[in-house]
DNA sequence: GTCTATAAAGTGATAGAC
DNA sequence: GTCTATCACTTTATAGAC
């Protein structure tokens, strides 16, 4: 086991930061506080505001990753993988009411900024949409498999962007609910419980 | 005719640039380049940039009263009312696919920042949200409305949401055919088409 | 590797001339 | 009603001591 450097905490605490507060509205001043180090040292560490973001977006697509590994390996089908996907949800309710989703949030505020690293950030969203599609493959879906998956990321989008609107977190178990049905009217015939 | 007083340039200046880049980002020195006005000036109509964001809410909130009384004219029924609601993506997708929803980017934005004007922006989904729920209850799905609404809500918003993520206009097409199968399987068989 | 001190530019906001 | 000049503060970012 590994000691934590000072850059991966750093790292960490602008993860952090970046989602409850945003990108652009989270200082050096803000992450340095939450880490507990000076400004000054910071900047051994990162030279830019945008390499900070940059490694954010690297920790996201890797924890992305090995979630979605997870679920390829926990699943026992294809419809119980597209579940844990919709379950993600339920899981983080209580953030996501208080400041959506992060994968969304973010994406949204760096095409505003018009920033570089847009796309990096909706590559986190890519690699929802790959394995989504994967899954709706196997399921027997065909060439509507990338439609059924950028469908159901839609779904999520919109209820945490209510939830969060409202401060209503039961409304993600009632889209969540939502999605299980549509999921369950999604399988051929071929492919029953 | 009156002329437009200058107040209201600010506020409709102030409008588009928080919709394309976002409140926080924008500086007063945006907003007075945009109108034409020095930024000195710009204290004489507004004292300070909580005062513009509720002027834009105002704003808002008032243009959507308006479009809201005009589907109701408009509408020979509420399903026809609904589907102005839907075809609202398509008037705007262009500026959807480049910035999102203007509601729903501005209320997760607010809602970041812990804004005190977070509930007034919300009220916009309100609007939406109460004038929906009447087109369902006239529909006939009674006690059902409410949730219908919000749930039409939601998926007009991933749908923003991930047009704007890909930079993906026709999937807006594609959702607004999904959303207008959807409201069809809603109508009770006492109101055929 | 961490600190203090500081630069350079931008922010919201004010005062006062015209 | 509009302007210029300016204040107080914060921002990102750098230099140099320890």
């Amino acid at each position: 086991m590994t000691q934590e450097s000072t850059k991966d905490r750093i790292a960490e605490a602008a993860d952090q930061l970046f989602y409850e507060r945003g990108f652009e509205t989270t200082s050096f001043a803000d992450i340095a506080a939450a880490v507990g180090i000076s400004r000054g040292n910071f900047y051994y560490h990162f030279k830019t505001k945008d390499e900070i973001l940059e490694a954010v977006i690297a920790r996201r697509l890797a924890a992305t990753r090995a979630m979605l590994n997870t679920w390829q390996a926990e699943g026992a089908g294809p419809e119980q993988r597209i579940t844990c996907f919709i379950r993600i949800l339920i899981a983080n309710q209580s953030k996501i009411t208080l400041y959506g989703c992060p994968v969304g949030t973010l994406v949204t505020e760096l095409g505003k900024l018009n920033h570089a690293a847009q796309d990096q950030a909706s590559a986190v969203f890519t690699l929802f949409r790959t394995w989504l599609c994967r899954q709706f493959e196997e399921l027997g879906c065909g060439t509507e498999s990338d439609a059924l998956a950028m469908h159901l990321l839609a779904r999520s989008q919109g209820a945490a962007t209510l939830a969060q609107a409202f401060g209503d977190v039961d409304f993600i178990n009632r889209e969540v609910a939502l999605m299980q049905d549509w999921l369950g009217g999604q399988l051929p015939q071929d492919h029953p419980r």
